[in-house]
DNA sequence: ATGGCCAGCATCGCTGGA
């Protein structure tokens, strides 16, 4: 039985609703995981994406971050994890098992700027975050980790590479943190399948930089060293950020066997 | 041209995003 999974920053579920439902209908992903959702649960859509044929799973809060997990299959997980570390107070993880398939959704902190406070926050989560994907190896083989990382792995991810030297999103610091995490066991997904070419899932609103293709991948895929012989297809679906209002990343799409 | 846009807020100018 494939499986279809699928990532996507939406910038505000409250505004990107009437896209995800469409995209949801068209592609008929089993999980969809959502980052940016901007929204407490009590205000989450759960009748509508009930309706449309999605159980949820939402960690949210006001105004900023909050992520879900959509499923076709009712998750009955008992282990779910909400929060990385205990003072962490923005909801940025959301972990859950499906079947023997372990599922960490995650929107990593952008860091704004390497000279500002946010950057070493952004630095400590993804220390944290290693310790936590090397505690669930632990206790799971099958391993998909996917959201927004807010990291360009390599310059192939980076439209303009000299330009965005040393800038948050591509700095050594963080592509060395994202590096240990695949040290831990882990593939990017995307890359097993497209190994070079450069194709982006992030573009600014300004500029008109998704017409000028000026973009970043940053959205990933990670499957766990057990889990590759699996994979079968993985690929970034620009469509919806061609539509009006569009969030400004698209989603990631990885399917498996 | 080192800026451009977008979402949310007990909104009308700021924060945060990337």
């Amino acid at each position: 039985m494939p499986l279809k999974i699928a990532t996507w920053n939406v910038n505000s579920l409250r505004v990107r609703l009437p896209h995800v439902l469409d995209w949801l209908a068209t592609e008929q992903p089993d999980v969809l995981a959502l980052q940016e959702i901007k929204m407490e649960e009590v205000n989450f859509p759960y009748q509508e994406l009930l309706e449309a044929g999605y159980h949820s799973i939402a960690c949210g809060q006001k105004t900023y971050n909050g992520v879900a997990i959509l499923t076709k299959q009712e998750i009955t997980s008992d282990n779910a994890i909400t929060c990385l570390y205990q003072e962490d107070e923005q909801r940025r993880l959301l972990a859950v098992t499906l079947n023997d398939l372990r599922i960490i959704n995650v929107y990593i902190p952008n860091g704004a700027h390497p000279s500002d406070a946010k950057y070493i926050y952004k630095l400590h989560w993804l220390e944290q975050f290693h310790l936590f994907l090397n505690e669930q190896l632990k206790t799971h083989s099958n391993i998909i980790v996917l959201g927004d990382f807010n990291i360009a792995p390599t310059d192939n991810d980076v439209h303009d590479p000299q330009g965005w030297e040393g800038q948050v999103l591509v700095s050594e610091p963080e592509r060395a943190a994202f590096n240990a995490l695949l040290n831990l066991g882990f593939k990017d997904g995307f890359r097993l399948f497209t190994p070079e070419e450069k194709v982006y899932s992030w573009w600014d609103y300004r500029a008109a930089a998704f017409r000028r293709n000026m973009g970043l991948r940053i959205d990933h895929i990670l499957i766990s060293d057990a889990l590759v012989p699996r994979c079968v297809s993985s690929h970034i679906d620009k469509a919806p950020r061609t539509l009006e209002k569009p969030s400004d990343h698209t989603p990631v799409v990885l399917e498996l066997r």
